[in-house]
DNA sequence: AATGAATGAGCCTTCATTCAT
DNA sequence: AATGAATGAAGGCTCATTCAT
């Protein structure tokens, strides 16, 4: 395409919020990985914009997480799709985007991860998890199944981040949970007492 | 034990101190579970004590939330601890208790642990859990494995409950919690891609 | 007479400008009339323009509010003139005026009305008031009767408007004005204690 | 009454209070008389508290207007009662209470009232000049002479402070109000066209 | 003439914590 | 031991106005 570039040919109007917005998500993922406070104003310094402006392209402090959550959900999604694209299995392939987002070599979006995890009205990233976990729940079972899944890896990868577990970037976490998945699907469900 | 106060300023040794620190956790239990604003002002009021009576228990708002914990804490623990004695499988008997706590009939119960589920601060349940699901992880192997299996479970049934999921208080739920200890433990470590 | 428009920065001497004009005041009234948020900012584009072009034409927010109040004050002057004409008498043709401006038929002239009374820096309508008295004030007579007689009859309105009164829209209202001013006129200055 | 110096005699407790209240009240009709920006923080600052300690007597900024308005209306009923009982007509009294409350040497009382006149959220004088015309008007009447009789005077006075009308403090004010209030009484309701 | 992104002073309010009594 | 008045840093957000394009 015309578009090498990438980001240029813009119109100047669309460049320039488009800057801006970038400028204030950028600022907030650095605060959040400093662990600085996460203020309005301190985002809206830090991007070097006013709290004016900043509330121009964001109609509250959440909506600056909202759209962190967005970003980082494409890019999971991404990294998922490649992954499967590789020939990698689907569950592994969901596994293995969300450790990679955490692990330390990623330690801005791990802030930013861990202010969207913690924030109950900020959307998680369970709807990667279930697009993955999906090709391993048989067509008309029940929800519960999905549910169980994807809420059981992300609640493990959370433990891991929040806990700050050495575990985090070691293989053995990524194989536990795709035998946490494997496991699951293949269990009988015959009951115990 | 030492105690449910374990992290308040001083040890309750006389009756009345006991009947404050309770008034104040009782307190502190309702105002959570109205979904009122968890102030310590608004706290100390409701409990018919002064703000600075309140701080001479508790060093600062984050010990209430701390002693609700570890009372909760007790009780899950009392609660298996029966259970299995009763015969019931330990791991059952672990999600049981974690369950029981936060079906709707609890409503109390289930403010508190959402708050406590929320506060990073405030340790979490993990310790149960791991109790009950270590007979399953045989000795001397990586602890991987008590890890990803205590979080999977916490993290299912902490999701349920921030997604207020219809599935809490369902049969189902159980099963596919006790479904994904036994799936895991079973399943054979090979390798996917 | 020399346009609505007095206090604009610019006479609108081309159609575009009169167009522009109009569709600001346009755009203020109804904002005023559905009690939304009277800021600058929202009335330039609820007329479709941007902010800059209207402090193009208005040197500030108050100067919206001038004229409204002037064009309101023309169709009232108007009013009052016809009825005048058509043998009305003069100071009931003035309360007249006032009372059909806000009774509940033409919100959007209430709306804009009391937004100006309550706006201390926009003349409010006393001028046509003071008209419409003036023939019954004699010559040389002290300037506080017309003042007494104007704002007594303003005060009332005003409060009937602000309170929302239920006397608005009566008949009953007209006949006590005009009662009011036929007694001030006719009552003979003794004094009381 | 063993109570001689009026404000001794208080428990400490509310004497605190008491002297804190008294102080926001004083400080705010200060700023209000020299025209400063009203607004809470500023406040404070004058009465030597935080604003911690304002929000502690008000719940919000409203209410210090509103505080200041139960003060003044106080002052008048108080003013109106004595010039009764002194043998003043009441019309007289009420109108003389509200004269003298904006008349030039009461700068401070003055500021107070035209931000009280300003906020429709502020209950106004009405109640005491309702009171005050109340025996002009016929038991059994209808309620619209009531209404027009205070807020003709109201409106009257309001325009006087808020226009800076020289006309107040003039005997010639005191003297067309009464006359307004007899002639209105006085007229026989007829007709005009 | 028009645009609209940017500004930023400033507003109101909250709440954990202290300390003199 | 208890009280509760006082604190004040901090935070989220608004909006009239400007000015480079």
């Amino acid at each position: 395409m015309s578009d090498a570039t990438t980001n240029a040919r813009r119109s100047p109007r669309q460049g320039r919020s488009k800057a801006t917005v970038d400028a204030i998500l950028e600022a907030a993922t650095r605060i959040l990985e400093a662990g600085e406070t996460f203020t309005t104003n301190h985002v809206a310094e830090r991007a070097g914009v006013s709290v004016g402006t900043l509330y121009q392209y964001f109609p509250d402090k959440a909506a600056i997480l909202h759209a962190l959550g967005a970003r980082e959900r494409a890019v999971m999604a991404e990294a998922t799709r490649i992954a499967i694209e590789a020939g990698v299995d689907p569950a592994r392939a969901a596994i293995r985007a969300q450790l990679t987002a955490f692990d330390g070599r990623h330690a801005a979006r791990r802030a930013v991860l861990e202010a969207i995890l913690r924030d109950p009205a900020v959307p998680g990233m369970a709807d990667e998890v279930d697009a993955g976990v999906a090709p391993f729940v048989r067509e008309g079972e029940r929800p519960v199944h999905a549910f169980v899944l994807s809420r059981a890896i992300m609640g493990v990868v959370r433990a891991a981040v929040l806990e700050d577990s050495p575990l985090l970037g070691a293989p053995d976490l990524e194989e536990a949970l795709v035998r946490l998945v494997r496991g699951y699907v293949e269990a009988s469900p015959k009951r115990s007492k």
